[in-house]
DNA sequence: AGGGAAGTGTAATAGTATTACACCCTTGCG
DNA sequence: CGCAAGGGTGTAATACTATTACACTTCCCT
């Protein structure tokens, strides 16, 4: 399921926003690279698709991302979804439920653990971090419950550091 | 945020799943409870939309709860989602962000818990458990990246005991 | 050359949620 | 009593999110 990223050790730990990724390029790279083990082609579609996501500091929607690309030549919602399949399944952009909306990744996952999805409710960013805790306490309800974990979506809406700063001041 | 709910001690710990529930009319009485505190009226419509949701054992869609009262007597969506905004400020009601759809809710919640929502893949059905490790790893996560946390949304995508004893005959 | 898996472009449709507005009904006053 | 304010209702319209269907292409394998 995961799958090969090309980018490793981008981003030394988390605690930085997801904010303009330093690295659309290698971005781009893990997505061809996914697509290259698959066999799968690395298509203009998912590139413009992912280009947008990696340049955008805060999550968008399917019908933002057709906006921004329409501006060049008209493109439709459907498009835009099916890029979107594939780079999330390539592990380079996510979904965040809470929000219907999606961003670009730069970490490295693995099977098994869980990751926290951080919300700004004030700028909307978002941070991801891993967590060995909350895996653990999932894997500990799951089996209480006799239940088959798959996959875990967790999201937490609040107030990031620079939104708590700015506030402050 | 939470309110006092006239039900406790419904369910003695978890694991069962959420299905048909016990005891609708405690679940009314929580509402009922809720908004006697807010100086709110508990009216037809937010009980007419509880007791479906309650005497369910799936999550439904605000659509389909439309339908539902719509058997007897014509109604708009957006009166449900009136009544769903109400039912879930109240608790005894949650949204289900993965799937777009609402639950009744059996369980005494407190400020700060961590609650993991089951919902299996198979059946749809949602089972929920609150869990400390969950909620220390959300903390955890929180903390070391300075951000403030207001709720978190958990949910875990897999197969219920049931269904996985089901597959197994 | 032929066949199949995968992608594209376009149109239409399904499904989820919100806004706007006119009206009602209670509560709390002057 | 008169009447304003806050909340709920009912209705219509609209916005926003996601999927299905289909005709056509392209690439790869044989
Ligand atoms: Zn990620
Ligand atoms: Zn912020
Ligand atoms: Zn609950
Ligand atoms: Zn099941």
């Amino acid at each position: 399921m995961a799958g090969e990223k090309a980018h490793h050790e981008r981003c030394e730990g988390h605690g930085h926003a997801h904010s303009p990724h330093s690295d659309v390029a290698a971005m781009i790279e893990c997505a061809r690279a996914f697509a290259a083990a698959r066999k799968l082609p690395f298509t203009e579609m998912r590139a413009r698709v992912l280009t947008v996501l990696a340049r955008e500091e805060k999550p968008l929607t399917a019908y933002e991302i057709t906006d921004r690309l329409s501006v060049s030549k008209k493109v439709q919602a459907v498009q835009v979804y099916r890029a979107l399949d594939f780079l999330q399944e390539a592990g380079c952009v996510h979904r965040l439920a809470s929000k219907a909306s999606y961003f670009a990744c730069d970490h490295e996952h693995h099977p098994g653990e869980a990751v926290v999805f951080m919300v700004c409710s004030q700028c909307g960013t978002v941070q991801e971090a891993p967590s060995d805790l909350v895996a653990q306490g999932l894997q500990g309800a799951a089996e209480h419950a006799g239940f088959k974990p798959a996959y875990p979506i967790v999201e937490l809406e609040g107030e990031c550091a620079r939104c708590s700063e700015t506030k402050a001041a």
